[in-house]
DNA sequence: TTGTATGCGTTATCAT
DNA sequence: ATGATAACGCATACAA
């Protein structure tokens, strides 16, 4: 027989009030008082009495319903995770701060995770969502395949709402950029608009599908407007501004500068502007620069980066709403794949 | 009785793997299962055949432990909840980030929650806290006072530590800056050191703790210095960008400029030097400009500029680990309070 | 060395 | 209109 004072005093933790203490302080039972604080009331009926009774209660005695119990009768957490590449990334996090956003207000609580662009860590995230139910994922993946997360998906029970061009399923909705096209417009532009006669790119390991993606479309411009890819035009460091750096340093080491260099992401981009501007380059003359993905530096920095504009917020916003339907019920039918346009933003590097 | 295979077929979850699952492949009890996943192994013997017979089980149905489950029985959710004002603010997200790298590698999950500075959301965020059991929580209050964190932590039973100087108690670890004592010495350095003959002040609303406490100490130092507080030399912004741009215009509309002025963080200086140059002044010539906190843009705006360095990494690891020794109960002695240092970097906005 | 039984705090299905 | 009662998946005291 569960006895409520026979607890141990010197427990570390306090006891926390329950349905329990509610129910006793209200005369009424324990089912009666989670009658009364679920909209099941609206269809049983309850007497005003106790409704008051019970309120009453709950107030002085300031009870909170406990999620992790909620949880493990309903199968439903009110959790949301989200895996990003690293949350001191603008791009990431204005898509986490727009999913936070989103369902805060929905009284969900968000679980962010940073993978660094690191398969490992992706799978360790499948993992942890494996051991930790919640009720809806977000990711941006760049390594884990369709396969990967359908199976994740089967799983864990979760919905689950994917932010790639690699990913595509029925199973789950997707939000995409067309960075192949993007980047494609882009060479040409360069070339045909604003006339450099050479383009460089500036790239992070191969191993990223993304950075394969955009270095091959980035290839096919070139190869389409019959120019070469002389060596020392394409430069390979890490996904941040100090991969920028050091790539740009081997171009200029490599003393065979295109008259333009695309690069990955716009932290690339920066370090490679530093580092140019540091060695008495200036730029566009001597070198133009574009980016990817408009992170607010972008305007910031001088000269201000020409860049191809991602929409973060937006993607967060989207990838918030559907998962949201998902989960709530609202939305049944086949998966969705919105496409979210990129645009060129011309600023003074390029 | 339960009979697994009378579950609804056309349930929308799936049927996840639970130890029971285990237990009967392996046939043993499920108590049996526990036993073995667990360290209380460590305690109670078991045949080698067994634990043979489990680990097989475990690997050929993929099963992970609920935590949901685990966590109503042990009352420990391995889940670190923290509150920063905004995640897509670089001082908050390089906290959120150190703490994560350091809980996630000891399997706990981090959940982030925004106040954006608003007291409702503070409290919003407590209240959350109250429904859903966490180990521990991260904060860094702006509104909320040490009473209400002392109840927070008395009613979730969660450890807590802190960041912020108007808050201290015998009850929770805290990390700290003497931002009152940096703020002083920098409106001395600006007048005795370099030169400059009035210093204004760029705040946001008093009604938070933090800017009252730095405003004062400008004043103090003034008044110490025995330099006047003339009209306009004072300015207040929303405590970002904007906010520091919106200052400006009214400082530059009111025709009298001190020589230099120090803005309560950094976004506000940057968005002051982005209206003082687009109406044509110089920096720091026509007027000096110094932040608060170092975020990585002060380096990369032009001019670069002068701030009082706050170390959010630094802080966020010793928020952590503090925390993480709380909770595993390795540390139990009376609540520390660490005055991490502020220094001044200077750039060339001052 | 292993199995049985109980309860963590809920929700939901029975009765009454 | 309300009170027992049985899970949810796990850890653990108690038996055997």
């Amino acid at each position: 027989m569960f006895i409520k004072s026979a607890r141990k005093k010197n427990e570390t933790k306090p006891a926390p009030i329950t349905m329990r203490d509610v129910a006793e302080r209200a005369g009424v039972s324990q089912s009666t008082v989670s009658r009364v604080l679920n909209q099941a009331s609206a269809q049983i009926p309850i007497s005003e009495e106790t409704r008051q009774k019970v309120r009453e209660a709950v107030e002085t005695l300031g009870y909170y319903p406990n999620m992790t119990a909620r949880s493990l009768r309903t199968q439903r957490t009110h959790l949301i995770a989200i895996m990003v590449a690293d949350i001191s990334n603008a791009f990431y996090y204005s898509i986490a701060r727009a999913v936070q956003d989103f369902f805060v207000p929905h009284h969900y609580d968000v679980l962010i995770a940073n993978s660094d662009h690191v398969y490992a860590n992706e799978q360790r995230f499948c993992q942890a969502m494996l051991r930790r139910p919640v009720d809806g994922i977000i990711m941006v993946p760049y390594h884990l395949q369709t396969a990967e997360i359908l199976e994740l998906e089967a799983r864990t029970g979760a919905s689950i709402a994917v932010l790639g061009q690699h990913i595509s399923s029925a199973h789950f909705d997707t939000v995409w950029c067309n960075d192949i096209k993007a980047t494609y417009d882009t060479v040409r532009w360069l070339v045909e608009v604003k006339g450099y006669a050479s383009v460089g790119y500036l790239r992070a390991p191969l191993s990223l599908p993304t950075v394969q993606r955009r270095f091959d479309s980035y290839l096919n411009a070139m190869h389409d407007l019959n120019l070469p890819v002389e060596a020392g035009w394409v430069q390979e460091g890490a996904f941040t501004m100090e991969g920028g750096q050091a790539a740009m340093q081997a171009m200029i080491a490599g003393k065979n500068l295109p008259a333009a260099v695309m690069a990955c992401n716009d932290l690339m981009a920066i370090g490679a502007i530093n580092v140019a501007l540091d060695a008495g380059l200036r730029i566009p003359e001597d070198i133009a620069i574009v980016g990817f993905d408009d992170i607010s530096l972008a305007s910031l920095i001088r000269p201000p980066l020409t860049t191809i504009a991602q929409p973060p917020t937006l993607m967060g916003e989207r990838l918030a709403a559907m998962l949201y339907e998902r989960i709530e019920g609202l939305e049944s039918g086949e998966a969705r794949h919105i496409e979210l346009p990129l645009r060129l933003i011309e600023r003074q590097s390029a």
